[in-house]
DNA sequence: CTGGGGAGGGGGCCC
DNA sequence: TGGGCCCCCTCCCCA
């Protein structure tokens, strides 16, 4: 008995002196990776701080050139309604195209479709027109809202291409954009206030890192994967950083043994967060995940491609006309009022919803034309059925392409859209596609002043001016500078009509067709006109007929 | 004269 | 980078 209480025992040191051994070796192999880890983040934050001052410095650069630009344009502004200017300057540069755009044109002749700036420009595809200053049709409200307000809007909303048109500006009247500048001075105009920030608050480097790597994936690709990107690009910046408030109050900054988290690198960086810079930080994280750092990242894109363009195609900076004006300023609040509803959505939703899903597109107000005031409630209606009808022809196409938002291998495609959260395989193609929400253009025409979102749509324009039409059809004379149009046409060779009418049993070759003639089975005509309250099922119809009925007018 | 249909021009967007 | 498709606009023809 007593020898099997000594052996008891025995064992139990043996165990004892093993754990104590294991233990041992674990706290080493700890210290070690904690080691290697601090060294790592160290040097994490020696690039986040070389990073930072790459940002701050073209913050700075874009900032005064857009507050330059902004000055130009207030010079000449003029007041003349509340309208949606950036809608306004998709439709000048749609009807620029349509102005020279001639039916059954084959050659058209260099130049002719250049714009000319003392030139009133035509907007209203009706009668109406507009000029150049239509650039601050909004400043109107701005006015009226107040001076900081309205540098801040004009700030959003500015379009390079008027601004550098208009070159004559009064110099003698002071450019004040004192929101601008202050926001800027909060955000990132003072190196000593970053510079505090980089020692006092490690989270604040990590939206920046999160974010503007993500854009410019060539800066710090590794950084991205090292911080999580590709777990949940997109939804996954705001989740950091609040989990970064959560624990900040909770851990100390200099304690190493605190930090234990492992691999939760988010966390780790949270550590080191100091509450009194919380409000820089939400700021920052805030502005650029609102669309901001796409137009840093664009910027940055573009003046990256500045030396790899050929003569006829420039790269200048970056031109903003989507839905979603663009501002520097982080806090939107001040711009709500005053940027149009569409965006508060926009960036409400951004804020409130980590997957974003179901945003519908900002270009979903493209449709909203002039004439859209003389259209019945039913064309809503109307679009709806359109789009029951014709969309499943397109989704089946979709399904065939692989297209959707979501569809595809989500492990290739684990870029996502901050805007629509639709996934890429690459950082570039997400900053491309998010062109389309943030209306960032970088590519502009030499010979008139369109500007396009990929270099291949300037392309493409710019045949436009050379006259080129490279798709010729072999079994008619018929030259095309669109191969679809080419593809398109040739439907009328071999009779393909794609289109046909679930109603009817007719076809056609357009798809555009079958959405008119669907307006025929619906009996419905949204364009009224303004004089004689006839109404028609086309805009072109509606033209006609004002033309020709009431041209004196 | 009205309006339905045919077809090209050209930009947006994606693969 | 090019190809492809979608979409809108416009003009023309014709019943």
């Amino acid at each position: 008995m007593a020898n099997c209480v000594v052996f008891h025992t025995q064992i139990a040191s043996i165990m004892e002196v093993l754990a104590n051994a294991a233990v041992a070796e674990i706290c080493k192999l700890v210290d070690d990776d904690y080691a290697v880890f601090r060294l790592e983040i160290s040097q994490s934050q020696k690039e986040n701080g070389a990073l930072r001052r790459k940002l701050q410095l073209l913050e700075l650069k874009v900032v005064r050139e857009r507050a330059e630009r902004t000055r130009r344009e207030h010079v000449l502004a003029s007041p003349t309604g509340s309208v949606n200017i950036l809608d306004r300057y998709r439709r000048m540069a749609r009807v620029e195209g349509h102005l020279t755009g001639g039916h059954r044109r084959f050659v058209k002749p260099a130049g002719h479709n250049t714009w000319r700036d003392d030139q009133p420009i035509a907007v209203d595809e009706g009668s109406g027109t507009s000029t150049q200053h239509v650039i601050m049709i909004e400043s109107a409200d701005a006015e009226a809202a107040g001076p900081g307000v309205k540098q801040e809007r004009s700030e959003g909303e500015e379009d390079p291409r008027h601004s550098r048109d208009i070159q004559t500006g009064d110099p003698t009247i002071a450019p004040a954009p004192p929101r601008i500048r202050s926001s800027i001075t909060e955000i990132s105009g003072t190196p000593n206030a970053i510079l505090k920030s980089e020692t006092d608050t490690e989270t604040l480097s990590v939206p920046h890192r999160l974010l503007h790597t993500g854009s410019d994936h060539r800066s710090d690709p590794v950084g991205l994967e090292r911080l999580g990107w590709q777990n949940a690009p997109g939804s996954e910046y705001l989740p950091v950083f609040h989990q970064s408030k959560r624990t900040v109050n909770s851990q100390g900054d200099d304690d190493g043994d605190t930090l234990d988290t492992g691999g939760d690198s988010s966390c780790s960086y949270a550590i080191e967060m100091d509450p009194g810079n919380m409000t820089l930080g939400l700021e920052t994280q805030t502005d650029l995940s609102r669309g901001d750092w796409n137009q840093y990242s664009s910027s940055v894109y573009s003046e990256g491609c500045l030396d790899k363009k050929g003569d006829d195609i420039v790269v200048d900076e970056m031109k903003v006309e989507g839905d979603t004006p663009l501002t520097w300023n982080a806090d939107e609040t001040h711009l709500g009022h005053s940027q149009g509803r569409d965006f508060l959505d926009y960036t409400e939703n951004l804020e409130t919803n980590q997957n974003v899903t179901t945003h519908s597109p900002p270009h979903a107000f493209r449709d909203c034309d002039p004439e859209s005031t003389s259209m019945g409630p039913s064309d809503l209606h109307s679009r709806v059925l359109f789009d029951q009808v014709l969309n499943s022809n397109d989704m089946a196409r979709a399904q065939a392409q692989g297209q959707g938002a979501t569809s595809g291998n989500s492990k290739e495609k684990r870029f996502l859209c901050m805007f629509c959260n639709k996934g890429f395989s690459c950082p570039q193609k997400v900053e491309i596609h998010q062109r389309v929400h943030t209306g960032v253009k970088p590519f502009s025409c030499t010979q008139c002043h369109m500007r396009f979102a990929e270099a291949g749509s300037l392309k493409r324009h710019q045949r436009v001016h050379t006259g080129e039409k490279p798709f010729s059809c072999t079994q008619c004379h018929m030259c095309f500078s669109h191969s679809f149009s080419l593809k398109r046409h040739q439907r009328v060779h071999t009779g393909d009509k794609s289109y046909s009418c679930p109603q009817c049993e007719k076809s056609f070759t357009h798809q555009n067709q079958l959405k008119m003639h669907l307006k025929v089975h619906m009996g419905e005509r949204p364009f009224a006109c303004t004089h004689c309250r006839k109404r028609f099922s086309e805009r072109s119809y509606l033209r006609i007929h004002q033309q020709k009925k009431h041209s004196t007018l």
